[in-house]
DNA sequence: AAAAACTTGAGCAACTCACTAGACAAAATA
DNA sequence: TATTTTGTCTAGTGAGTTGCTCAAGTTTTT
């Protein structure tokens, strides 16, 4: 029940673009120095969130990356689920990755008692995550 | 953020010891076969299950597993940690198992923006599934 | 004594995680 | 235009985990 090394990273990383949103850009190597990353690692990051519209960049001598939407626009559920996948406990009762369970024996069930409780804590957290918002996040610092 | 098939089997597998609870015992085999759980590994988490208090066993021509505390004092949040581990998402917000951050350059810190929203989160889980009771999960069948 | 159960411990294939390496492409500067 | 400095892409890799299997016990009943 753990988020990856990526999610964290990656939160971490968006925390420092945060705090150049509007003007300049960042480089990785300055993100990976200032947080403690691998830069070979958290370049695939940033690319994942370039690729997912969060980030721009540039390349060449002043190059860099760079937000590209506002902070109080970007949640914490958003950047967990492009880098770490569906919040969802079992896949079952995921909204974003829906998948019906092989094995279980309530598969085809009406109800299913840990589809309901499951379901529950899939809720939890989304409710949580989905509107933390990076602005929320970056301004208790 | 995912929860292993090992605790779904044992919640399942519980679900059926609820059903027996204070009658007969029941033989892997058969919550095996009701529940479509290969019983070699179903067999890992009783053991587990029981290590931990929860199921009594016998050996011998007439054994089996049974229950031996109330379905209403053993919660899903119990389970899954017997099963699982810890609940919280990174562990610098764990309560059952707090381990400091490594690499985080908010570690020292007072305060760490990720660690407040990661503990809302892990409060929430949490909150669900240590009030959640076995028999509530039972009933809902 | 034999059979039917649980017990223990080891082993294993497939997968995932966290990271590394290297070739390549574009932008700026000299 | 040549060189340097950045980002881009793809592939690989070692360690650890997951989900299971197997085999050799031990205990209990018949």
């Amino acid at each position: 029940m753990k988020f990856s090394k990526k999610s964290e990273y990656g939160l971490r990383a968006l925390l420092e673009l945060c705090g150049t949103y509007g003007g300049r850009v960042l480089q990785r190597h300055e993100i990976a120095e200032r947080q403690n990353i691998p830069v070979e690692f958290l370049e695939q990051i940033l690319l994942a969130l370039k690729r997912a519209g969060l980030l721009a960049s540039r390349r060449g001598v002043r190059g860099g990356y760079a937000l590209i939407k506002s902070p109080e626009d970007i949640t914490l559920g958003q950047v967990i689920r492009i880098l770490d996948g569906p919040l969802a406990p079992i896949s079952c009762v995921s909204k974003t990755a829906y998948q019906k369970c092989a094995d279980c024996p309530y598969a085809a069930t009406p109800s299913c008692p840990l589809q309901q409780a499951m379901g529950e804590v899939r809720d939890a957290i989304a409710n949580i995550l989905d509107h933390y918002t990076l602005s929320r996040f970056a301004h208790s610092k």
